[in-house]
RNA sequence: GGGUUGGUAGCUCAGUGGUAGAGCAGCGGCCUUUUAAGCCGUUGGCCGUGGGUUCGAGUCCCACCCAACCCA
């Protein structure tokens, strides 16, 4: 077959590849040339992914102190965004962490090609691509026109690119594409970068802040076997060691709490979150907080910390304590508006709830407020009226505190009136960003309010908190009065860099998986429009006869060169009156299905065996047989099948 | 969940029923101070997927997939 990329001519072989697969895609045309490249470099003896770079410099650290670097040699690498190709000499721009710095590249001062520096020469440049990582040393100049450069004396290629960037004037303007390729958005919208930038130094000033008034960080599990702490719908998953279904936190309070119990009374995690709800512009099933438990203080305590922090924050990462959020100007500096529940209604409404006395009383009054949804209590009309009225209005950051404790069920009564609780929650730009309260500790009223809101048939929908024992046993040890903050991470990354969808705050959102049809042409994909395997591991279990027919079938096959097999035998003791010992078997294997292990049952092994081993033969041998060139590597089995009277999960082996 | 909009070359986008286009990128040339360099030449398409209407569909109709925006 004639090779179709018959204009490298200039460059020296190999460049053509026989098996050139013949393509109508203009993306594997350009793919396959820049291979070629590749190949053309390696010809010349130069590694076009070499392990190491020799940067001595930053790209702003060039263009920051230039009156100090010019004349001097530097080093600088980046990913080259642009060449201008001028005859006997080019421009270029390579990128880095920093910014862009310009090349200036003179026929005659570049070294020549060269296998034992790795140079790459001028006549070579055309082996390079924009989107290629170069590294570049030279002298620091000026050009005519006034720009800061690098003169080049040799020039690197650190990693040949094999896909051409999209075009670096017009960006990555595709939603979809920016959501799901963010390493290209942030590689040609600085702006991107940056943002992204902030919001991790954003989390480091939290952590600087925290630390500085005597938190300790811990990490909490991220999988638990209860989902305390709050009511939303959890992840489930499975833990194959354990053999046991777990959740992915949905809160870590709980685990603080024990934290305090331990004996810490400052504590804080920056935890991830996982909520198997709605997506929308701001919410995402998986999050961040920053939350803390402080012990011997009450939610006063908090009010203070977070408007500290928020102001920390602000100053220390982005030197200003003005944001524009949703339209409006938010200023931390001032202190920040305190106002109880009832009196923020009364001002917005003129009507006092606390003084009310009967819910149709109330129910009266938020009808002639225009509120025609009847409550079931004094305390959620005021929260209707609340809502509907004020909430809105709360552009400046405000805490709103002392709310009704019909809907605070885990939050200490005021002690001036318990038809109120300690709680606050903060609003910034009209946003919930945090709800805080002074934590029930009385283990018997925690119990009581759990089991009475607990409805087996409804577990896992997220209507209410589950029954964690292990958690209220804690209690019972002694819990000192404690309290918490929960601002989330997003929500704060959002204000501070003045976003309004949550997408431009997360890296990496999540997204239905796809395959383009063009991926699937270049890695053999089949099927490019279905979304990921199901997973219908776990459970799944064969027999070896099943297991043997959907093999030959081809409806599973080995996903990598090799599998392994875990076999689990099982003495089922001698019982009168026959008094026979008898053997069980059956092997996990991995590797077949995409993701987890898929039991074969039933495995043939007769009483006077000596092992696993034998059990797991026909199975091995099958599978060598099936697949040739397969690796089979059967994991070690407990020594004597009578010891295994029970799954074993401690296999040491691999 | 409801509504709206979008999906055409690697990227950004035109294309209102009659031969699928432009710029950039790519490839081949020319050019020793460019700034999205310039000039000449040139490759490149499952028009999201599947049906339908039509002599003829990127375009009209239906369904579906993916995404965004707005609303709840």
């Amino acid at each position: 077959m004639p090779c179709r990329a018959l204009f490298c001519s200039n460059l020296s072989a190999p460049l053509c590849y026989p098996d050139r697969p013949v393509s109508n895609n203009p993306l594997a045309d350009i793919r396959q040339t820049r291979l070629e490249k590749a190949a053309a470099l390696r010809a010349k003896g130069l590694n076009p992914y070499p392990s190491k770079s020799r940067r001595t410099h930053y790209a702003a650290e060039v263009l920051n102190h230039f009156a100090d670097l010019d004349g001097k040699v530097v080093t600088v690498a980046g990913r080259l965004m642009s060449m201008r190709d001028q005859g006997a000499l080019a421009f270029a721009h390579l990128q880095d962490q920093t910014g862009r710095i310009q090349l200036f590249l003179r026929k005659n001062l570049v070294a020549a090609t060269d296998a034992s520096t790795g140079g790459l020469g001028f006549a070579d440049l055309n082996l390079s691509d924009l989107g290629d990582i170069l590294e570049a040393t030279g002298k620091v100049m000026k050009t005519q026109r006034g720009e800061i450069s690098v003169l080049v004396e040799h020039l690197r290629l650190l990693t040949k690119a094999i896909r051409p960037l999209p075009d670096q004037w017009s960006g990555l303007k595709d939603r979809e594409q920016v959501l799901r390729k963010r390493y290209l958005d942030t590689t040609l919208e600085p702006a991107s970068r940056d943002r992204f930038a902030n919001i991790s130094k954003m989390v480091a000033s939290i952590r600087t802040f925290l630390n500085g008034r005597g938190f300790l960080e811990f990490t909490t599990p991220a999988i638990q076997p209860q989902y305390g702490g709050g009511t939303a719908k959890p992840f489930k998953t499975h833990v194959n060691a354990l053999g046991v279904d777990m959740y992915l936190a949905i809160s870590h309070e709980l685990y603080l709490k024990r934290l305090i119990a331990a004996g810490y009374d400052k504590v804080y995690t920056i935890g991830r979150y996982f909520r198997n709800e709605g997506i929308d512009r701001s919410h995402h099933p998986e999050f961040s907080m920053v939350e803390t438990m402080t012990a011997y203080e009450n939610y006063e305590y908090n009010m203070q910390l977070v408007e500290d922090m928020f102001r920390h924050v602000a100053t220390s990462v982005f030197g200003k304590t003005t944001f524009k959020v949703k339209g409006h100007d938010i200023d931390f500096a001032p202190p920040w508006r305190r106002l109880r529940m009832t009196d923020a209604v009364r001002e917005r409404s003129g009507v006092d709830f606390s003084a009310l006395s009967s819910v149709d009383d109330a129910n009266a009054k938020l009808a002639a407020l225009g509120i025609t949804e009847a409550q079931p209590s004094i305390g959620e009309a005021l929260v209707k009226a609340f809502e509907v009225l004020v909430e809105p209005t709360l552009i400046q950051p405000t805490l709103v505190y002392g709310h009704p404790v019909e809907i605070s069920p885990l939050a200490k009564p005021m002690a001036d009136d318990p038809r109120y609780v300690e709680r606050f929650e903060i609003f910034i730009g009209a946003m919930e960003c945090g709800d805080n309260w002074s934590e029930q500790n009385d283990p018997v009223q925690l119990l009581e309010t759990w089991r009475g809101a607990y409805r087996e048939a409804e577990r896992d929908e997220g209507k209410f908190h589950t029954l964690d024992f292990d958690f209220i046993e804690c209690l019972e040890y002694g819990l000192p009065p404690t309290t918490g903050i929960g601002p989330g991470i997003e929500r704060m990354s959002m204000i501070f860099t003045e976003q309004e969808n949550i997408d431009d705050v997360i890296f990496f959102p999540l997204m239905r998986p796809v395959v383009s049809p063009i991926n699937a042409q270049l890695y053999g994909i089949e099927r490019a429009s279905d979304p990921a395997p199901v997973d219908w591991s776990g459970a799944a279990a064969v027999t070896l006869d099943e297991f043997k027919k959907l093999c030959r079938d081809g409806a599973l096959h080995p996903k990598s060169t090799g599998v392994i097999v875990r076999p689990t035998v099982r003495l089922w003791s001698a019982v009168a009156p026959a008094a026979v010992t008898r053997f069980t078997a059956h092997a996990d294997v991995e590797g077949i299905l995409t993701h987890g292990s898929i039991r074969v049952t039933g495995l043939h092994l007769p009483h006077d065996e000596n092992g696993p081993e034998s059990a797991t033969a026909e199975l091995v041998e099958f599978l060598g047989q099936e697949f040739p060139g397969l690796r089979v590597i059967v994991a070690a089995a407990p020594k004597t099948p009578a010891q295994a009277t029970e799954p074993r999960m401690d296999n040491p082996s691999l």
